[in-house]
DNA sequence: CATTTACATTTGTATATACAAATTTTGTAG
DNA sequence: CTACAAAATTTGTATATACAAATGTAAATG
């Protein structure tokens, strides 16, 4: 990736504001890639997200602050996200009986069949987008990172 | 930035995945970071890169598909996009006298001066978030951004 | 020169996101 | 027990983004 040629541009650029601008290309280009990737399940990633992560509570319901704190990107509308895996017949959604304030939210058996196959197309997805890098690239990257 | 911590697992996440995500998160970042740093002036990320874009320009007029190309986020929606900027007096439109299907927008002295304030913003906003990386690092990074 | 094809922009529509206000339920202080 | 504050979710609204179709103009073709 060559950050002058896809902005099109002969100037010289920052060394600061080009390391953030390369990074935004970067990510631009990694959520096009997943984005695709999930497309024929029909699902986007927050909710590829969430499917995860209730996944990840092995059959012990989560409520929405749970969701919203571990999402990679919170956003402001869990409501209306958990809506749409629930159209999907992905979720299930009730009370908490114990208190009425707190939804619990539970994958299906429907939904871990379904997030069995996203997960083989995120994998070879993240296989595309880092086949350029070395394990130890990996790990200097995320070293990197953690700068951040 | 620990990931781990952010999206509150105690699992182990592969490389690639991690990798993955530790770079949303830390687009997350950057970008609320950007956000706030633009609020004052009332403009979107997207609207300043344009108002760069033009000033690039340096008097030559830019149309709608070469503002497309240059942005460093493409969006469909370039014309709504200038809307904006011409409601703030940003920029000015007019049809381009040698062919009539384009559009050149130029930058207008009122949105040279804004955009003089929203440098220093955005660069103040840059020292912040890259405060922990060395000029070495940085170029590394840049190197391992380019292997995407 | 009429017709088709390509180009540049605009518009429509659906969905996504951000932010604030409203609603429902719970806990607590007097 | 009543009033008040806090917690958890929902709703409303404005704006952003993605994608497709429509519009207007120019160039190419026969």
């Amino acid at each position: 990736m060559n950050v002058e040629q896809i902005i099109k541009t002969e100037k010289k650029i920052p060394l600061r504001s080009r390391t953030i601008i390369h990074l935004l290309l970067v990510n631009t280009k990694i959520t096009e890639i997943m984005t695709l990737a999930l497309k024929p399940f029909g699902v986007s990633q927050q909710q590829f997200n969430v499917l995860r992560i209730l996944r990840g509570q092995q059959g012990k319901p989560a409520n929405l602050s749970t969701l919203n704190e571990r999402m990679v990107t919170k956003m402001s509308n869990t409501t209306r996200l958990v809506d749409k895996l629930l159209a999907k017949g992905f979720v299930n959604r009730a009370v908490c009986p114990s208190n009425r304030r707190k939804i619990e939210i539970l994958i299906t058996p429907t939904g871990l069949d379904a997030l069995l196959e996203m997960d083989k197309a995120i994998s070879n997805a993240e296989k595309k987008v880092l086949k350029k890098m070395s394990n130890t690239e990996l790990e200097q990257f995320n070293s990197l990172l953690d700068k951040f």
